[in-house]
DNA sequence: GTGAAGAACTTTCCAATGGAAAGATAGATC
DNA sequence: GATCTATCTTTCCATTGGAAAGTTCTTCAC
């Protein structure tokens, strides 16, 4: 056996994430991953700690990426930002099964909670920029704003969820991407 | 030890329920579980089958006390029956755990589908009020067709996850059933 | 260069879990 | 009261995640 796999971290992440897209969350084992990798089925423990340890650090990858596309769409509609975020969730199952699920990760983490921190960001960047408001003020306390950037969220968030429970999907000719803004466009921020 | 429980397949099932609601889906284990019920660790097998016969047959159990649920509110807002959809939800975070889970349950399990389409008619049913219509008209089509229910649906779905996840919480001195109203009336059906 | 020192990985061991198979008991039916 | 069937137990096995200790590689001071 070959010592140094060069970067097991990344390949772990890799292998968890498309494993997961293919069985589901319950599905994924460890041991026959790293029998996959060519490594001893406690290498990735060096990396991670330990299984959760694993799912933490998808996670924390999955709302990094997904706060890097969402931004991207700055200067869009917010309606691009949410088509971002359910293209995103639809695109990258394997990293959307492990976010926002306490009951896998870590909380404490301090990576997780930047990379939360991070797609939170995006996220009110997103609404305040939609409102024509400047980022700074977006995060005050009016609940009515507060109820609008929840709404938002809520609706992109469970279509994700519907579209990849299989419950929804595009008509015939329709492409996602226009499936998708039609739907979320009965929205009122 | 005694034989015949009385009722094993119920008792199993609100078991489960509250140790998904307690530690998440992942830490559920068939064996701890029979340990307090005071049964074999294979006892559960001879009603499920195996473990995500189990999931299955909780899965069916929510699917049914939801699609009553929402029953109950017909005469009431649409909002009502999306307030209703929440709450069983956040009440019952141990039977939604496994809903819209095709990764953790049988799916051509017969009961399953039967009590999937109880949800999916009580749900048509309640926006086919709220339009006015009648609702052997509104059963006509698809409901994954009409992007309005399927809005609905989403913001409902999503609410109901993001305050599972912790990310969504009523205000100080809100009500619970107010939180989810006021959050859901952004929709526009 | 050389020799720690630490990082990356392996080997070996263990407890717990889900499941298979076969046997025991209780309730129902006649 | 004998038999039949549903329900539950006992025993056994393969797989899994993890703990512990050892091995190999890299790095870096000198």
């Amino acid at each position: 056996m070959s010592y140094h796999h060069g970067d097991l971290r990344q390949a772990v992440l890799q292998a968890a994430a498309e494993r997961i897209a293919a069985d589901g969350v319950a599905a994924l084992n460890l041991r026959s991953l790293a029998r996959d990798l060519g490594v001893a089925h406690t290498a990735p423990r060096h990396h991670f700690g330990d299984k959760r340890g694993v799912l933490t650090a998808l996670a924390a990858q999955g709302y990094r990426q997904m706060a890097e596309r969402i931004a991207v769409q700055r200067g869009g509609d917010l309606l691009d930002a949410g088509v971002a975020y359910v293209q995103f969730a639809v695109e990258h199952p394997g990293h959307f099964a492990v976010m926002f699920r306490p009951d896998l990760v870590d909380e404490s983490e301090p990576e997780l909670q930047e990379a939360v921190g991070a797609l939170g960001r995006s996220l009110i960047a997103a609404v305040a920029a939609f409102r024509g408001e400047p980022v700074a003020e977006a995060s005050s306390g009016d609940p009515r704003e507060q109820s609008g950037t929840l709404a938002a969220w809520s609706i992109a968030h469970g279509l994700a969820h519907l579209m990849l429970a299989g419950v929804a999907a595009p008509a015939e000719g329709e492409s996602r991407a226009e499936f998708i803004r039609r739907t979320l466009a009965h929205i009122a921020v």
